[in-house]
DNA sequence: ACTCTTATCTACATTAATGTCAATAATATT
DNA sequence: AATATTATTGACATTAATGTAGATAAGAGT
């Protein structure tokens, strides 16, 4: 038997976790099961379990993680400072990379669980008071479309994007300006 | 034994998809799964397999019915002669009705297969035509960049349109205005 | 009526994934 | 150095899903 590494529970969480939304980027949902994930890991698949109780342990887990840094990649797109040809730029930036689409297609097409929103609700809240400030909109209908509109938009950017400025025949320019047309649209 | 109903081929596996839907619906991904669809049809799973060959020959042909119905209802949507401000409306309506959402979702997490999109790339010519018209846009950059805010904000809607509006609080009047306020925006 | 096709079923086989358990060993603690 | 803790593992058990095969029967065509 090869000599048996021994990290702490923190880092064998964080471990299986890179690797499971690793998986989940290459092979889609199918990827999210416990006996290739830990294969993937390096690790045993009993060892996996120890961690996270079930598969689904894991799967509520890195669900939460990828949550997690989602908010996080928006709350810093939102505490600069920022003009309002910059605004929709750094939600679309925010939502359409670090695989943050697939975490959203996922919640999608998901049973049951459900989870906590409360973070997410906190996030809005957020969107609200700083685009609110930012844009100097007139009224609160204003501002739920203008929102809705960048949110829905950054969404189905981070999902489709790159197959829809494909189908479409875009340059790269044009796809590179879109969050700022669309900014200047809404302004 | 009880007294055993024949169908045509056809009727079988027209059930067995809309049951699948169906299922995709309440149960999300987790629900294709041909045990549990063959008994929501009340068929035996066997008789599934045997008309669509396999579990995953079932969700390509689910697939391709519902990409189908997808592109059939946006066909619709465009070919009636479409006001300007209707146009924006007809596309959220059909991307974000029959449950089209969740299967743009789904081929977002989905890991294999791919399929055929020559479909899709008709409809997208078709749509880019009928913007065209309809719009009178001056510059190609423009139209590609109208089709992708409408596209992806119709995904993103159909997708996640229900919850967002919940967290905005938004009145019902401002949602059924928001494709329209959409079209003004870009008009 | 008779035959032919094939949709349908039951029963079984196979595979894959999940979960359990007791033993082992790496590290921290005393 | 001795001990305690617990991360780790291999082997086993269980469950669930998929797929196979042969028998049956419903309906179409003759």
């Amino acid at each position: 038997m090869a000599v048996r590494r021994r990290r702490t529970a923190d880092e064998s969480r964080s471990l299986i976790l890179t690797t499971a939304a690793e998986r989940l980027r290459i092979y889609g949902l199918e990827g999210l099961n416990i006996t290739g994930v830990a294969e993937d890991a390096g690790i045993s698949h009993a060892t996996l379990i120890h961690h996270f109780g079930s598969s689904g342990g894991m799967r509520d887990a890195l669900a939460q993680k990828m949550t997690l840094d989602l908010v996080q990649d928006l709350v810093v797109a939102l505490d600069a400072k920022v003009s309002p040809s910059e605004l929709a730029r750094n939600v679309f930036a925010a939502l359409s990379e670090g695989g943050h689409g697939k975490l959203l297609a996922w919640r999608a097409v998901e049973g049951g669980s459900g989870q906590d929103f409360s973070v997410v609700r906190e996030m809005f809240g957020k969107l609200l008071a700083t685009t609110q400030k930012v844009l100097e909109v007139d009224t609160r209908e204003d501002l739920q479309r203008i929102i809705l509109l960048v949110a829905t938009a950054a969404i189905g950017y981070g999902i489709a994007g790159d197959t829809l400025c494909d189908l479409l025949g875009m340059s790269e320019e044009t796809v590179d300006g879109f969050p700022q047309w669309v900014t200047a649209q809404i302004g």
